[in-house]
DNA sequence: TTTTGTTGATTGATCCGTCAATAAAAAATA
DNA sequence: TATTTTTTATTGACGGATCAATCAACAAAA
């Protein structure tokens, strides 16, 4: 059976393995062997390309972020008004790739989960970031700079309260209502500015 | 040593131990042992008392929920205008008491295990229920009842995404600046309503 | 023959939950 | 009051289960 050039295979294989076992478990609290099965491999294998567990951990997060990362790109890129661009990064967050069960799951275990690991601290550290930047890209064009800050604080902290509900199948019921709650906020607030 | 009339003082000490241990961890991996051992007893005695670990889990949500609810009840009980009551809701959520690191830990941790176990989804639902009323308590006074439950909505989801944020240590840097956000947010959007 | 892919079996560690044993207090009985 | 018995408090030791990680071995491609 071996065939060559299974790695990269492989590799992506298990991380969507570890991403659907996390999404139904509902925490971190998944073995290799269940991740291993998931993917058609052996648990052995899992641990031959990704070495310790914290690894596959670790990798799928990085894939994650680099999903929403590249769909955020994509949509600031085609947004070119400071009001759009705003919109566009709350949309990113509850769209239909985003938005899932299992990636919302995955979110919330990996918070959970930053505080032992180091490294995956740092991870959703740059997350945190690149969002307050992303959202400060557009506010910066509308409200003075001190103002933009607290406005970008505070929707990032709406985004991931809304998330927790969304876990939690309490509150927010889809995606639309997430996004009106968040879009609510940010016309009151900047329409009370002018 | 045996001293009748421990089982009391044992409980209580095993629930400390459990918030301050889950605190340190960051997580519910916590063991019993090292449960028992901040509390000054064999694990052969947390098992006694509680029977599984679950169960020490479940009770020690339900402290920190009832915490919560007294304090909630007591600011409640001094705040008669509709206003003042959903600031009252809100700074309790935010007190000395309420917004500790152990505290903050402990909440995120149960919001994933409750993906696992029924009993605290549960919990944590009459929590969100709760919290929802005495948001509404006040808000009803001020706006429509549609309006009002966005508004409550909105509140809720605020607070859970700055108690996230506060566990990353990274954004609000403390309890004062995050009630300055949300109060800000009810600020905006009262005003724009009249 | 070297590299790449793959697994079954195993090891070692961790940890939950139980149980028998011990001891002191309280209650019951003589 | 003196004794036995029961209840309450407590633990060390252990069984049993789970799992991460390793390794030797095998197979196919280069």
């Amino acid at each position: 059976m071996p065939k060559v050039g299974m790695e990269p295979l492989r590799r992506k294989a298990l991380i969507d393995a570890t991403i659907s076992a996390i999404g139904e478990r509902g925490s971190l609290d998944v073995t290799m062997s269940e991740i291993a099965g998931r993917a058609g491999v052996s648990s052995a294998l899992a641990h031959h390309y990704f070495g310790a567990k914290d690894e596959l951990l670790l990798a799928t997060m990085r894939h994650i972020l680099a999903e929403l990362t590249t769909d955020t790109r994509r949509a600031l890129h085609s947004a070119s008004l400071p009001r759009e661009r705003v919109s566009a990064v709350v949309a990113v967050n509850f769209s239909d790739a985003q938005f899932q069960p299992e990636i919302i799951a995955a979110w919330l275990a990996f918070y959970v989960e930053a505080q032992k690991s180091a490294a995956l601290r740092r991870l959703l550290k740059v997350y945190a970031r690149r969002l307050h930047s992303n959202l400060m890209s557009g506010l910066t064009g509308i409200l003075p700079r001190s103002e933009a800050d607290r406005v970008a604080e505070a929707t990032a902290a709406l985004i991931d309260g809304l998330y927790i509900r969304r876990a939690l199948k309490d509150g927010v019921p889809n995606a639309a209502t997430a996004i009106a709650l968040v879009e609510d906020y940010l016309e009151t607030k900047l329409k009370a500015r002018q």
